[in-house]
DNA sequence: ATCCGTTTTGCAAATGGTTTGCACTAAGAT
DNA sequence: ATCTTAGTGCAAACCATTTGCAAAACGGAT
């Protein structure tokens, strides 16, 4: 059984051809992908899939804590299997994405979470900036 | 002259009634503002003004530094005056927004840059949990 | 105060990512 | 094999934001 597979099973929601064909890619995927690019590469294992069922089926997975929606500042949504928490570094030039890792212990978030009498469930941290590539060509620009 | 119109003066910009209205708008709200709402109120005060105009403005304005577009986790963005560095809890229950201090110091943020070769521009921290009353809410349920 | 080149506005229409209604299909329990 | 219910495919709807264009307004120079 494939991995998508088992993870779709712990989940306890119907394990769907069209679910596991989704998961799949977006766990095969390095990197982060978007709604219309997982339905393009679904399509051409499964013709008939349909961009609203990945719409749908991310929902799913999204409500199941098997994958995580980011906005990369861009106009459509990312998504990416959910793991540790890391968080990206978004370059405004050429859209590159960098990933890092929590730079925040335990103890700053429960320090933030008792301050602000707050419960702390999600943390979500996005860079942006110059990655060297763009930093040169702006160097090299005269604008 | 009233600030936004010495804001707007400053940032070389031309200055036209819409403009300083918007911005004025922005400046007068506690809290963050989405564009539809800065139309509701603006058109109060200048019926003629449209929506687009809203949009185009808060374009030029976040390009000129002086007003930033936040992603709430919602669908709209919303606004706010650009100020020193602060981040956002989103309560998932009820929606309210806690603003609260950047826990980073320069030191970390210079070491983020240094080890990932990146030259950081923004800084965008988003954390989302519960509120005291939601979490109350949500004990008394028993779903 | 007036003139003029350029920017900005208002309006309506377009865009485009995401959602939804509905009839049909397939998952999973018995 | 049968039944119930959740999920799918398709097309149409949504809706925040953007855009084309003609008219209006800004601001520097006269
Ligand atoms: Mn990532
Ligand atoms: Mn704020
Ligand atoms: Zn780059
Ligand atoms: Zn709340």
């Amino acid at each position: 059984m494939i991995k998508a597979e088992k993870m779709l099973r712990q989940s306890g929601k119907r394990v769907t051809r069209q679910r596991v064909l989704i998961l799949d890619i977006i766990n095969q995927t390095k990197g982060h992908i978007a709604a219309e690019e997982i339905y393009r590469l679904a399509k051409q294992k499964s013709p008939r899939m349909s961009l609203s069922t990945v719409y749908r089926a991310l929902q799913v997975l999204k409500k199941e804590g098997l994958v995580e929606g980011i906005d990369l500042g861009n106009d459509r949504y990312h998504y990416e299997i959910k793991r540790q928490d890391h968080h990206h570094m978004v370059c405004r030039g050429c859209g590159k994405v960098i990933e890092f890792q929590c730079p925040f212990g335990k103890e700053l978030m429960s320090r933030l979470a008792e301050e602000n009498d707050f419960e702390i469930t999600g943390v979500s941290l996005t860079l942006s900036g110059y990655c060297p590539e763009c930093r040169r060509k702006k160097a090299g620009n005269s604008n």
